[in-house]
DNA sequence: CAAGATTATACATCTATCTGCATAAAAATA
DNA sequence: TATTTTTATGCAGATAGATGTATAATCTTG
């Protein structure tokens, strides 16, 4: 069975469907957008296309819906810090003015990212291998204070 | 020892926590285990481990709950860090807390990954770059202890 | 084998996410 | 400004995953 709202293609690949054609051609409204997919049997109403052009960080211009050429890459979507804890934090294990972060593997870098983004005070850069990540903190009380904003994000 | 009062949080976070337990200590029942969650403020029941236990594929043996022999051939068939250490390192670089191990070009990541293997308590994690494996551990201590320990592996 | 201990699972609940519908809010246009 | 077009959002229903409860199934031990 196709697309009956619920189970179809997923929000994932229209995101990836929205990009390819927001790039390719003028889409001049979410109208626009929703008949070009429902031209490819994705069929979704406009109230989720505005969700997904927020979600996707595009914006409207008079060439149509277009990435922030400047943003386009980075900030574009990064899941909130407790969200990326939920998914990869495996173990927290504190060392002097450092904190390492266990991961399953391939989850340290993505997870090293959400902590970047964060841009807590205290932390003065992080490493991260395939399920390892490093934060290095000015000293041991900077540590323990990082650690409990980590922490508290857990619950 | 690492963490002392830990949080509640997801599965994934519980994963981690009852992969260090079994691999640290005799964990005779899946009440048995229950039990040590509860003590860092992970209350669930044996329900729930009975999955968790399944989902990591953890296995009862007459040393409590391990790692089945599919991962155990995996960590088998890597050097032992013995060899590793006798093929790729170049020198010992100790830095208070830290241990910084420098090997040939390429040497770093499977020397790291034997270090790994070899599961020392005193390491709370490594990163291995090109040519640099570094080595955290949670105090300068024990970092001592370790050196002492890779130091004598050369011999 | 029987009794107790241990583990697995069917079912219901709870939560989070995604979506459509209806409509409010905002923007564009006449 | 009034009307029309476009976009945003409150609400509810659907779905999936996680978990507790109760209990069934299995294992251990005497």
């Amino acid at each position: 069975m196709y697309n009956l709202a619920f189970m179809s293609a997923g929000k994932t690949f229209r995101h990836g469907q929205i990009l390819r054609l927001v790039s390719g051609e003028r889409i001049a409204s979410q109208d626009d957008l929703r008949r070009r997919l429902a031209q490819q049997r994705l069929r979704v109403t406009q109230a989720t296309l505005s969700r997904d052009l927020h979600e996707l960080k595009l914006v409207k211009t008079t060439e149509g819906y277009k990435q922030t050429a400047a943003i386009s890459e980075e900030s574009a979507s990064l899941p909130p810090l407790a969200r990326a804890l939920r998914e990869f934090l495996l173990d927290v294990r504190p060392a002097e003015n450092m904190l390492v972060l266990k991961t399953p593997p391939s989850g340290a870098q993505p997870l090293a990212a959400a902590v970047d983004a964060s841009k807590f005070p205290e932390i003065a850069g992080t490493i991260a291998g395939d399920d390892t990540v490093l934060i290095i903190t000015s000293n041991k009380k900077t540590r323990i204070s990082l650690q409990q904003k980590i922490e508290a994000l857990l619950k």
